[in-house]
DNA sequence: ATGAAAGCGCTAACAA
DNA sequence: TTGTTAGCGCTTTCAT
C-alpha cells in the first residue's frame, strides 16, 4: 500500500443556506422555501429569480433541518449481513420499489447479527420516516415498542404482530418441498446444516427449537426434526456461522469424523455451497452426497453448481415490503402479513443415494 | 401472496423530546443535555435523576436536531450496485473499520450506475460529515465540488485530486498479470468482456478508451489492448451490463456467431462466472476455453468454478476508505492517494490451449 | 403574492 | 454546579 501525497491543500467551503439564496435573489426565507416545495403562492417571476440564485450558489436543502418540521422522506433498510446474495436482493428490489416515490433509501448494515439492534436504533435517530428490518435479533416485546414510533415492516421473521408489518417466505412449505423430495429420492441419512446467530448461541439440544425461534432457519430445522422424527430416521443437525467458508469448515471436520449421511439439507444456499466445496475437494459427487439449499440465489443455477434449492424472491420480498411502508406512511393502520410462496428448484445436487 | 390482517389497531406514539426528560427528571434542558454527552459539570445526583427518566421515558436523542449544531457522526457510502460481492466487500471492510470509532455507516446503494450522483447527493443532503464513494460515474469538476463541502474518499477510480482521497487498486498491474499469464500458457486469441455503463455507452470503437477512462474497467481494458496490439494479435471486445446474466446471454450469442478464441479475460468475477455458464453450458471446459476473473470474490476459489482472477482485498480497501476518513475528520489538509496491491491467483480455469 | 416570526429538538456560550 | 438563552436551517402559520 503506497500513500502518495496528491498535491496543495484546498480549503473547505461552507455549503449555503436557504438565507444566503433569499439574499441573493432579494426575497424572504419563506419564498425560497415555497420555491423549494413548489407550494402555492409564489409568482412567475420571483420563481425564476429564486430558482437562479439557486443554481448560481449551488444550493441543497439539508434534509436534517428539514426533517426538524416534517418529513425526511428517508426510509431506512436493516440487514444483518451485507455480504449475503440474499440479503442483497432483498435490498435490490426494495431499492427498485422505491424509485418513482419521493422517498430515498437507506442501508444500515450491521457486522453481525447480533448488533441489528444497534442499527435499527441507529437508523430510527436518523429519523427516517419508516424501516424494514431484515430477520431482527431481538426481541418482539422491544420491536412492538420501536414500530410504535417508526412505522416498520419486518421481512423474514415469522413474528407477526398487530403493530408492525410482516413479509415472510413460506418457510415451513419449503422446508417440507426439500424432504418431500429427499424422501422421494429414498434418502433416509440425511444431515442438516444451519446458521447458527452469532452471538447467541443456540441451545445445545436442537429439539428446543420446536418450542422457540421464529426466524427462517428455526422453522426450516424444525421441520427437518419434524420429518425425520416422523419417519423414524435419527436426525443430525450441524451448526455453522453464516459465511460460506465457515459452513465449508463445519461439514469439512463433520465428514472427517463421521460417517456421511447421503444427504445434506442446507439452511440456504450460502451453507450450501460452502459444504459442496468439502464435497468437491473430496470428489463426493451428488450421487454421493446430495446437496439441497435454501433461497435459489442466482448463483445457485449456475451449471458448474447446479444446486437445488428453494426459490422465494428475495426480490419480491424487498418490492414487497417498500409496498407496505408506503401504505403505512399514506395512513393505513391495520397490520398486514405478506407470505411470499416457494417452489423446489430441482438441479443436478441432488440424485438417488448409491445405496439407499 | 396472501395478505391477513394481522389484528388490531395500535396508535403511533410521539416520541420523547429532551424537553420532556428534563420535566420528568425536574432540570433543566441544558442538564439532560450535558448527561447525554457526558460532558462536565453534573452531579452524581442529577445524573442519577437525568438517567432514571431517559429510561422512563426511553428516549432518544435526535441525530438530525443534534447535527444541526455539529456533527452528524454519520459517515456515507455510496455504492453503485448492491448485488456484486466485490463491493458488498468494501462495504463489509468500511463496517469493522469504523466500529470503535463513534461515528456510523450508512449506505446509499442505486440500482444503476448512472445514478451515482443522486445518490452520493442525497447522502450529502443528509448530512455526511464525510462519504466515500465506489466507482462514481461522474465528471471530476462534480466531484471536487462536493468534496470541498462534504470529505470524500473516492474508491477505484483513478482520478486522484487535491480535493479528496483515492484509494484504488493496482489495475494496471493486475491487468499486466493476467496478460503476463495468458501469454505465457500460450493463448493468442483472447477475447475481453468488459462492463458497460448502463445509460452512457461506451464509444463503439474500444480504442476510444486508451483517451478517456478512468474506472477499473477502463484501464483493464487498455491494457489489453496495448498488450495485445503489442504482439501484433487481434483484439476482441464484448460489453455488457454489470449482472452475471447479462454477460451470460452476451458471451453465449458471442459463442454462437464467431470463432471463439482459446482464453477469456472477464473485466471482473461476476462477468467472468456469468461467461463460464455458457461454456459450461456447451461444454467448453478450460482446455477449450480459458477464463481469468478480477476481484478474486470468494466464490472464485469455489472448486467447482476454481476461477482464476486478480487478487484485491475489497476489504482492505474499505477499511482503508475508512482510515483516510478518519483522518480527514481530524483535520489532515493533504490529499492522499492509497493503491492497493493485487497478485494472481492462477487456479484451474486457466490452461495451455489446445491448438495454439 | 409576499414576508415576519414562531418553532422543530438540540447544543453551547454565558450567567447565576 | 446549574439554568437561561441564542441560535442551527428549514417550514409554516398568519399578517400585510
Amino acid at each position: 500500500m503506497a500513500t502518495i501525497d496528491a498535491g496543495e491543500r484546498i480549503p473547505r467551503r461552507q455549503a449555503p443556506t436557504i438565507a444566503d439564496v433569499a439574499r441573493e435573489a432579494r426575497v424572504s426565507r419563506a419564498a425560497v422555501s415555497k420555491v423549494l416545495r413548489n407550494a402555492y403562492g409564489v409568482s412567475e417571476e420571483m420563481h425564476q429569480r429564486v430558482q437562479t440564485a439557486i443554481e448560481q450558489l449551488d444550493y441543497r436543502p439539508r434534509v436534517a433541518a428539514r426533517s426538524m418540521r416534517g418529513s425526511s422522506y428517508t426510509t431506512g433498510l436493516e440487514i444483518p449481513q451485507i455480504t449475503n446474495d440474499f440479503l442483497t436482493m432483498i435490498v435490490h428490489g426494495a431499492l427498485e420499489a422505491i424509485e418513482g416515490t419521493p422517498y430515498r433509501l437507506i442501508v444500515g448494515p450491521v457486522t453481525s447479527p447480533a448488533d441489528s439492534q444497534q442499527g435499527i436504533e441507529s437508523l430510527a435517530d436518523r429519523q427516517v420516516d419508516a424501516l424494514i428490518s431484515v430477520v431482527p435479533l431481538t426481541d418482539r416485546a422491544w420491536l412492538e415498542r420501536m414500530s410504535t414510533r417508526t412505522p416498520t415492516v419486518i421481512v423474514g421473521s415469522h413474528e407477526a404482530s398487530p403493530c408492525f408489518d410482516t413479509v415472510v417466505g413460506a418457510d415451513e412449505t419449503g422446508a417440507h418441498l426439500v424432504m418431500d423430495h429427499l424422501f422421494d429420492l429414498g434418502h433416509r441419512h440425511i444431515a442438516h446444516l444451519t446458521r447458527r446467530a452469532a452471538e447467541t448461541p443456540q441451545p445445545a439440544d436442537p429439539r428446543d427449537w420446536l418450542q422457540t425461534g421464529h426466524d427462517p432457519h428455526d422453522i426450516r430445522g424444525r421441520v427437518y426434526l419434524e420429518r425425520m422424527r416422523e419417519r423414524g430416521y435419527t436426525p443430525i443437525v450441524l451448526t455453522t456461522g453464516a459465511e460460506e467458508l465457515e459452513a465449508r469448515a463445519a461439514w469439512s471436520e463433520f465428514l472427517d469424523t463421521a460417517d456421511h449421511p447421503t444427504a445434506l439439507f442446507a439452511g440456504n444456499d450460502t451453507l450450501a455451497i460452502g459444504a459442496l466445496r468439502a464435497n468437491v475437494e473430496r470428489g463426493l459427487g451428488p450421487e454421493v452426497i446430495s446437496v439441497v439449499g435454501y433461497d435459489n440465489t442466482t448463483i445457485a443455477s449456475h451449471p458448474a453448481l447446479s444446486l437445488t434449492s428453494v426459490d422465494q424472491s428475495g426480490h419480491s420480498m424487498g418490492r414487497e415490503s417498500v409496498r407496505l411502508l408506503m401504505e403505512r406512511l399514506e395512513g393505513r393502520k391495520e397490520s398486514v402479513l405478506v407470505e411470499e410462496p416457494v417452489t423446489l428448484k430441482v438441479r443436478s445436487s441432488t440424485t438417488r443415494p448409491r445405496q439407499p
